[in-house]
DNA sequence: TAGAATGCGGAGCGATGCTCCGGATATAAC
DNA sequence: GTTATATCCGGAGCATCGCTCCGCATTCTA
């Protein structure tokens, strides 16, 4: 019982801490090619480590994806505040959307991985999907208050509608202009009073 | 060279035809269970065949999945037409819309698919694909004719809407009032006039 | 410098998509 | 019924994937 103390109580090796940004500066590139279902093989290859390091820093790929995309995650909560501190309402959900498309645009798949994430409280990206629900949320309470946006949707319609956007941009992202055109359709949507929609009989 | 005749020069063996049978059936219940990524090894032992059965029947995955959804596809377009000559513009259009989500709303994934197969011309899809895309567009031209639906979008605008439509059904199966809800608050993205998205500086 | 905690790397397992070919089988001709 | 052959079947085999596991190297503390 002599090893009351371990060698290295606290703190990283430092070779361990190298490893672990190649991981990360690796997977950014190949996650960034081939899509959230990036081969982990790959990323370990390109980061010239052993698939077993990868593992070890991050037992799973939401685990990589997670760390990947928090600071990016992060910066659209402070964003959320900041824009509805600024803005009319109305313009502040739209610039947000916005911003949001922009900032998961980079990676292929992103929009299903959120979703699914969403349902799936064990999963590590889960609390990043819960706070950008939650900041889509009051954007859209604070916009439906002033009258603004229909009030018969919530947080979870907005943000599965917004990736569902993301999902258009990853189908044929070389025809950008098609999911602009198509964010205004689906703000439009928003935008309008409920019960347009029944067809009722020609109007003469 | 007294191979002049073969032995069976036209018409498949009875055994190939049963088989063929056997796996469509399976991939039906296969691809009704995993979606369209289930496992093709899968499909052949459930229909107790072969791999290399399955393979030589089917060739790709598209080729299965097209013979699957061939018919579906079909009653699909002559509904289109159909609707186009008994009802009203925009009720053709929203009717048809929501046919083809429940048409579609079987197989997870497939939503994807049609997408890539849009794109792809050698995809043994891409026929019905481009005909999904044509009997949307025609009812689409007659609803924006007749001033039912704003006029800045296209077939391939709405076609890709509407299998957005079908990905979040696939993302979350369970809540099927959400879906209704987003088709209703996407059917009022079309039905308004362009213009409405820009927020403007907020009305005192 | 010595000891031990810590991390590394890749072999290995089961699964996948897809190919390929020896052998079984159904059919037509006799 | 017999025979011949075109046709088809089945699965072994290859490459890849996600993920686990453990012997060995490395780094840090003392």
């Amino acid at each position: 019982m002599t090893a009351e103390s371990p060698a290295t109580p606290r703190g990283r090796r430092a070779d361990a801490e190298r490893n672990r940004e190649r991981i990360l500066d690796a997977a950014r590139t190949v996650v960034g090619e081939q899509g959230t279902q990036a081969s982990l093989r790959d990323v370990a290859r390109r980061a010239d480590v052993g698939l077993g390091t990868l593992y070890r820093h991050f037992p799973t790929r939401e685990d990589l994806l997670e760390t990947l995309l928090r600071e990016r995650f992060d910066g659209l909560a402070t964003r959320a505040a900041d824009l509805g501190r600024t803005l009319e309402p109305a313009a502040a959900l739209t610039e947000w959307l916005s911003g949001f498309i922009v900032s998961t645009g980079g990676y292929r798949g992103l929009a299903g991985s959120l979703m699914a994430t969403l349902n799936d409280p064990d999963s590590p990206l889960h609390a990043s999907c819960v706070a950008m629900r939650q900041a889509a949320g009051d954007l859209l309470g604070r916009a439906q208050e002033a009258g603004r946006i229909r009030p018969d949707i919530d947080g979870t319609d907005l943000f599965t509608l917004v990736n569902a956007l993301g999902w258009i941009a990853d189908q044929a992202p070389s025809e950008a202009g098609r999911g602009a055109r198509l964010f205004t359709v689906f703000m439009d949507g928003l935008a309008v009073a409920p019960g347009a929609t029944a067809p009722g009989p020609a109007a003469p």
